[in-house]
DNA sequence: CAACATACTGAACAGATGTTCAATGCGCAA
DNA sequence: TTGCGCATTGAACATCTGTTCAGTATGTTG
């Protein structure tokens, strides 16, 4: 009897969450506006997830299966990963344009979940960052990527930069007229990026 | 009768709703949270904003004065711009390092502020871009920085890098070891960024 | 058919929350 | 002193919110 799809009632109220709660925030969703998007009494909330923090936390759980499934099928494509082209720029932000719908509920949520402070997020950000490290040895090791003496540093700024253009889209949208997680919008991004990268932002004045 | 410091009620309390809107969201901050912070009765908090949506706005109005007086001080001072050295670099990362003390409520309200999406951050996003736009024109002008083709983009992606290790700083102190806030973690930061600028990070291995 | 498990509803409740308001204290001018 | 204005309090109120629960429907198993 769902109206929208087939799934699950209990799908649906989970899909609901993640969408409400990453556009506002977890306070400022409540059981019956999570009930009301699903179509189903508040009653039925409880009922399939014992308490809002228990929705909270299968909403968590989701979205890191997610995020895993995303990463685990990157790594299996033979044309993301141990190529010849380098990897940390086309790491997380072309695999999102690439990978996530454009009215995904998941950027938002993401946001919410690296800048809340809660323990989900920092698992996540330290389970890219060493993903990132394993990605520039391996660039390292292919003579992609430049010899660093700060290894951890330089990994960490790659991946930072990579991640804010996530984080930040809508604001650069709005500033470069072009929505960055589109694919023109990548493209775009992505040719300032691998310029950047390939050849610095500065002139050498000595050289 | 404050018993902190020397400043009037009415800014203890935006003081305090300042700190705990960083911390924990607005939504999930009382007016009694507020007033118990401050030392006063719920009902002063109501008698001095009107409301707790006033006290949000006159918090969001502080913010911005707080920033306005941040950049005008920086660009009076004669050795932060108009100089010889890249200044999108030691832009807002080294200036929120140099002027924001340690436990400053300041970065976790501008995160709040930079991703919950309400038109203030907007507003401070844009603030800031029309400003790196001028200062990369100025060090292009100086010779410092490379020309490029796409001049918003590029002045949005030196900004966004920036911006991130603000955003991100705690992920990045758990990652690296160091906050890069201080004053050391800040050399270590800015030493990695200017290397990756000037140099790149990758091999040519056309030339 | 009967018994049971499960999905689901909607009313009800206790506590929290934003807000109002009458009352109090206090400094200051007349 | 008297009176006025402002800061401040704390109780009270209406509403909202998470949660509980008795009850209904439906399909499944014996």
């Amino acid at each position: 009897m769902t109206s929208e799809r087939d799934v699950t009632a209990r799908a649906q109220i989970r899909n609901c969450a993640l969408r409400l709660f990453g556009e506002r925030g977890p306070d400022a969703v409540t059981v019956r506006d999570i009930a009301a998007c699903a179509g189903v009494s508040p009653g039925l909330v409880l009922h399939h997830f014992g308490s809002k923090q228990g929705l909270r936390d299968a909403v968590d759980a989701h979205v890191m299966t997610l995020f895993d499934e995303m990463l685990a099928g990157a790594i299996e494509d033979p044309d993301a990963f141990a190529s010849g082209e380098p990897q940390v720029v086309k790491g997380f932000a072309e695999l999102f344009a690439s990978q996530v719908p454009q009215d995904s509920p998941i950027p938002p949520y993401l946001r919410r979940l690296l800048l809340s402070g809660d323990p989900v997020g920092r698992t996540l950000f330290r389970q890219w960052f060493e993903l990132s490290l394993t990605a520039m040895d391996a660039m390292g090791a292919g003579g992609n990527v430049r010899f660093t003496p700060d290894r951890d540093a330089m990994a960490a700024f790659l991946m930072v930069n990579d991640l804010a253009m996530i984080l930040l889209h809508d604001h650069i949208a709005d500033a470069i007229g072009t929505d960055p997680l589109t694919q023109e919008g990548m493209q775009r991004w992505a040719a300032v990026a691998f310029d950047v990268y390939l050849n610095g932002a500065f002139t050498k004045e000595d050289s």
